[in-house]
DNA sequence: TTTACTCAGTTCTAATTTGGAACCTATTGT
DNA sequence: ACAATAGGTTCCAAATTAGAACTGAGTAAA
C-alpha cells in the first residue's frame, strides 16, 4: 500500500498520520507549540532542507493545522500559526515528550520542563478518563468497533484486551 | 540534517520520533495495541511490504518497544509483544486516535470506541494534570528549559506562551 | 545608483528510502 | 511427492529526501 492512501482507511490513527505522520511534521508542530512562527526560524531550528520545510508548511496549511497569516506588507511576509485544529494536536506532542523524557533522556534529565498554570506545579500531563478522572493506561481500556466500522466491516472484532 | 541524527538532539520529541516517527511504525503499534502479534497478521492488516514490516519490527525490538518471543518450536516461530516501554506509548496512539476522531472522522463517526474498565463508560482519554486533576490544553502549560538544556544551551528561552 | 542584505521561498541533482513481486527455508498435512 | 503455512530475505524500479544554488521583492547603507 502506498502511504498517500492511508488517509482513506477506516482508522483514526491512520487518518491522523496521513496529516502529521511525516518525518518532519511533528517537529514542525513542536516548534509551533514553542512559539515559532516564521519560515526562517523553523528552518534555523529544525535544520531540515528549505525544500522539505516549505512543502510541510504548505501541507499543514492545506489541512487547516496551521494558518498562513500576513505579518508585513511590502514586502508581503507570512507567518504560520496554529489553528484550533492544530492546537488540538497538543496531546500528541506532549505524549511524545513524556515518553521521550521517560525512556530517552540522558543523565541530565529532560531538556525542558512544563509548568501547569492552573496549579503552578511542574508536571507532565498524563492521560485520564474525562468522566471519572482516573488516570488510564493501555490495560484500563477496552476496544469495540464503532458504528462506522460495524457498517463497513461487520466481521471485525478487536481482541478482548489491549496489551 | 539527516533523519538518523534527530535522536541526538536535546529534545524529547525528537528522540521519541527517532524511534516511532517513521511512516509505518505508529501503525504497527496501533495494531499491537489491538492485540496483533504475528508477522503475517501485521502484514495482512497493514498492507505494507513484507520488507518494510520486517525492518520496522526489527527496529522496534532493537529499541525495546517490542519483544520477539517464541510461540512455537519446530518450526521455530516468533511473535511480537509490547514491552512496558512499548505499552507506555499508549498515550501517543490514543491522542492520535482522539484527534483523528475529532477532525478526520466521516459522517458515520469514529471507527472504534473505547470503554474505560474502571467506570464502565465509553470515553476517549484526555490530558490532565496529575497533581490537580484538571484537564489541560496547550494554553494551560508554560515551558521552561530543564537542567539538561540550561547546561548545553544556556541562552535558549522558549516564548512565554504556547499557542 | 550601485551594492549588500533580509526573508521566503523554488529549482535542481544525487543519494536514500520505499513498494511490490518473487524467492527461500523449515515443517506439517495429504 | 506435492501443496500449504509461517516468517522472513532479495532484488529492482519508483518515490522521497537532503543540500546547495538560485530567485524575487523589498530595505538599508555607501
Amino acid at each position: 500500500m502506498r502511504w498517500r492512501d492511508i488517509g482513506d482507511l477506516p482508522c483514526s490513527v491512520a487518518r491522523a498520520l496521513s496529516v502529521v505522520g511525516d518525518r518532519w511534521t511533528l517537529l514542525v508542530l513542536r516548534d509551533a507549540f514553542l512559539g515559532i512562527r516564521r519560515f526562517g526560524d523553523f528552518h534555523a531550528d529544525l535544520g531540515t532542507s528549505r525544500h522539505r520545510l516549505a512543502d510541510r508548511l504548505y501541507k499543514l496549511v492545506e489541512h487547516g493545522v496551521l494558518a498562513r497569516v500576513p505579518y508585513a506588507e511590502r514586502p508581503r511576509r507570512f507567518e504560520y500559526r496554529l489553528t484550533e485544529k492544530g492546537r488540538d494536536l497538543y496531546p500528541v506532542v506532549v505524549s511524545l515528550t513524556r515518553w521521550g523524557d521517560r525512556w530517552m533522556a540522558g543523565r541530565d534529565g529532560p531538556p525542558i520542563e512544563l509548568v501547569h498554570r492552573g496549579c503552578g506545579r511542574r508536571i507532565m500531563p498524563t492521560l485520564a478518563c474525562p468522566e471519572c478522572g482516573e488516570g488510564v493506561g493501555a490495560r484500563d481500556m477496552q476496544v469495540r468497533p464503532g458504528r462506522a466500522l460495524r457498517k463497513k466491516a461487520p466481521a471485525w472484532r478487536p481482541t478482548e484486551e489491549l496489551r
